[in-house]
DNA sequence: GATGAATGAGAATTCATTCAT
DNA sequence: CATGAATGAATTCTCATTCAT
């Protein structure tokens, strides 16, 4: 019998790997090798699991995006409360400044490859619908807050895309200076913000 | 002096015709022989006016951060007026998205390799510094209105990182998908959202 | 000794299955895998039974030699008579032209590693014995037919390998173009040739 | 000014030192790198004349074709009669088995390619096209033999075809054993057969 | 000063072979 | 015995940079 292996889990390892080294040195300056060490395994295994560097790249995008709403269904979960719904949605965006850096700093090559079509396609298109759904999820507890009376807006997805808008961007210049602002002032500073431009 | 006078005029076509390349293809993407050919001159000529590929991209985005807040200048000039300033800054800022969508393109690849320590100090300090200067002319801004007695907030500083983050996330995600939300309509709330939370 | 009967007929089969993907793709573009797949056996067990690729390609070659020959002994069993001998080898030949194609596609293989030295010295030993052997056989059929006054020749083992060398060479060109001749009337016209040139 | 190269020498250059390393290795044996050295240039510098190592494969192809016929061109200048074209002819193509050595070493890479249709369709073509009009070539010599009342064949194209092929097959077992019969008492032999076989 | 031909370091990918199960 | 997961040597091709003209 040949070597049993559980290639669902070694294709997370795999995918976790890659995330440490894109997130060290980009996509572009990452070489499979690299990956391999990090993953304790030898270059044409990765080849195993994923087609090619742009395919692990975009699997990696998608497995990310998975684990991202994954940790947000967790972290709102037992709750109906729009207030409530949204005050954590902020505090849990602010925890994963720092946890999940490594997350983040991928995300800025997401970001950049993304914008450009060309043979993108899949990229782009995984996270243009994500955002999509984001603003969607989001509008609904601004609107269930509005049907609620506890909050009023003109146009809610509007609303949900400034939010959401401010949390990336904040990232971003986050991951340029960690020094730009301090964490959990800005947290309550912009809770404050969206709360009262929210507020009826 | 009309030999410097060509070659600085020279040295800026290069640039305009980088800013092209790397926002269609990205800064890892983009050869020197397309940046060449973009730029009408021999793939040789760029070496006379910069060292390197990577000397080229610093440069340009020194060249874009200077034109950039030049190009604030002009639209915030002509008045003291902090809610005047504020209400133009933004009508600028969405002014831009479509008019300086390239160099939009070109800042993703400055913000994914920025976020990197590496050998890119260069390009990170002149990222930090730029976005520290745009945060404190905003908060001066704002601390002039609360001056006035036309605004109020608790932390000028964080309230103006707000507003910039928000801008920075909004052209990220409208970059991603040209229809995440409306350019004049987002304008108008975002107006209204900060407006609204510095109001006394 | 059953276990050895059973390993001589997979062994076989691996050759069979070699010979059939070696056909279609060319020895250095079939990955052993493929091999594997078309004998129905996983890419480890090939190892089992040949050395390594090169290994099962140089047996391929004895192998097929000696089905070459026993399929000519057969043919040509029951009759002494030179002149029938002559012409039922070359009814034969044309008869391998379809039955065969896989066989001379894989030869093909033979002929463009069997005229490089290098460390192909088996191969092309094996190559190189197999044609004068073929050559003096057909030899003896002249000189027979010569000795009872049917045939006449200056020197058979020319105008054998005329023979043996034509035969090649329209393999070759009818594996470049199923359309070059007509297999039906090549193979009159040249036992024609053949036989007028032996004409005493 | 920038370097002026003849191009379309420097390509000739490339090809004849390919042709010296396919013929030693093969091609699939043969790595770019050895082109290179024995071409006395760089790697990429092949890059800048031939797209891929097939593209140079298949040009030296055509480019061999080319020189063949313009060899047989020069060699048949000057007759029209058509028994002394074919000797000629014989004795040409006896002429380029040492000369032309490498040549068809070569060769037999291309039938081995040829032979499989795949992503080979322009080498097939190629071959064909080539044998096509070498057959009808000498087929017309024939037929002009036959209209002067000095040759006789039922079927000038068969005849073509077998000499064609018989030079081939005997091209092919001369490469696998240079000692496999005399080159000057084939030649005169195989003139004797095919003028023979031609006679009225 | 301008050019583009030449270069070779570097990276992605393939695949014969090994070996734990 | 049989297997196929793992591996890394080997190979193609790219592209930033140099430099002769």
């Amino acid at each position: 019998m040949p070597i049993v292996v559980d290639k669902e889990l070694k294709r997370k390892e795999i995918l976790a790997a890659s995330m440490r080294v894109f997130a060290r040195k980009g996509f572009h300056r990452t070489r499979m090798e690299e990956v391999a060490l990090e993953a304790h395994m030898g270059k044409g295994t990765l080849y195993e699991y994923f087609r090619s560097k742009t395919d692990l790249f975009l699997s990696l995008h998608q497995h990310m995006l998975t684990e991202f709403k994954e940790f947000y269904s967790k972290e709102l979960a037992g709750t109906q409360d729009p207030l409530e719904l949204l005050t954590r949605f902020i505090g849990a965006a602010f925890g994963t400044f720092r946890e999940w850096e490594p997350f983040f700093m991928v995300f800025c090559d997401f970001w950049a490859e993304g914008g450009r079509g060309e043979h993108q396609t899949l990229l782009q298109t995984q996270l243009r619908d994500a955002y999509r759904q984001s603003r969607e999820d989001l509008a609904s507890v601004i609107e269930a807050g509005i049907a609620q009376g506890v909050f009023r807006s003109e146009d809610p997805l509007l609303a949900a895309e400034q939010l959401l808008a401010c949390l990336d961007g904040l990232v971003l210049h986050w991951l340029c200076d960690r020094e730009a602002f301090d964490l959990d002032g800005m947290r309550e500073a912009l809770t404050r913000t969206i709360l009262g431009s929210l507020k009826p």
